[in-house]
DNA sequence: ATTAAATAGTTTCTATAGAAACTATTTGCG
DNA sequence: CGCAAATAGTTTCTATAGAAACTATTTAAT
């Protein structure tokens, strides 16, 4: 197995996600990424949360988060909260219309990974996450320039 | 393990591998993708090939290769030629200017995730291709709607 | 207390990515 | 043969994604 091959098949299921991003899309008009959002806030105490806490969940670039937080809010699901205790910042929160949607439509994407995912063992599931957790090491650009892999082994001497 | 903490990590992952695309792009002018079909150039018969073949190999829509090679084009490292043959269609072929792009500026990636795969044994390599198998099928959109996964325990027993 | 540094977000720019609509050929069917 | 269907690519549109530059505030340091 070498490099580029490892590339080649990430991209595949880089592909595979953006599709089904955009199936979603298009049945919900809601991407998976705005979808996450939504569901962060929905856990959150009073539906709210700032730009940076979601930032730190989904792990995107402040610019991005930006992006999907105002293409939410012209759909009506989110609104911004002005922040008193630090005018820098705002809390975005959950309309009601985000929360109906959101017990609408994740069902479709919920119950297929589920249904995938039920077929597997917990064993099974254990290792795909550690599978996971080893790709996410394996690809962490902001290590690559770092020692190899110190903990890989650990994770894979593990099962 | 939830199927939203397996799409928060797989995130993670498409992340990463953006950053070192953009990395790659600011150092060398050139991204993963424009990487992958210079290199897929490189091997083919004359350096040449249709842009369904590079479609076919990188797996994305013929739109998107359209605007890689496109960009490719414009910074002179791919040209195209006409197929005499079949009109509607043309080669896309590897410039001298490419192959010398190929020929160093790959190194960095490659090199980084070398070290990274040196770092693991034959058998934890394969575990890892394997389990990149399975996410690419636990992710593949188009089958998302058929029959929950049949091959699945077939890859997972097979270790 | 004033100013420099840090932080939170936004805006602009560019690339990847796909869908839909389109053009131009080629194939295949009657 | 002639026309419909399929195929190869391109163009337009929209979304995700990040970098860089920017604004506005807050914190910290002298």
């Amino acid at each position: 197995m070498q490099y580029l091959e490892i590339l080649v098949k990430i991209r595949k299921i880089i592909r595979s996600i953006n599709l089904e991003s955009k199936k979603i899309q298009k049945e919900f008009g809601i991407s998976i990424p705005q979808l996450l959002v939504l569901q962060y806030l929905s856990e959150q105490a009073d539906y709210k949360a700032s730009g940076k806490d979601i930032k730190n969940y989904i792990n995107l670039n402040a610019s991005t988060v930006s992006g999907i937080v105002h293409r939410l809010e012209e759909k009506g699901l989110v609104a911004r909260l002005p922040n008193s205790k630090d005018k820098r910042g705002m809390f975005i929160t959950l309309t009601a219309k985000g929360a109906d949607l959101l017990k609408e439509s994740p069902t479709t994407l919920q119950e297929k990974m589920s249904k995938r995912l039920k077929s597997l063992s917990q064993k099974q599931i254990e290792d795909l996450n550690s599978s996971i957790e080893i790709l996410t090491q394996l690809m962490d650009a902001e290590d690559l320039d770092a020692a190899p892999l110190i903990t890989m082994n650990e994770i894979l001497t593990s099962d």
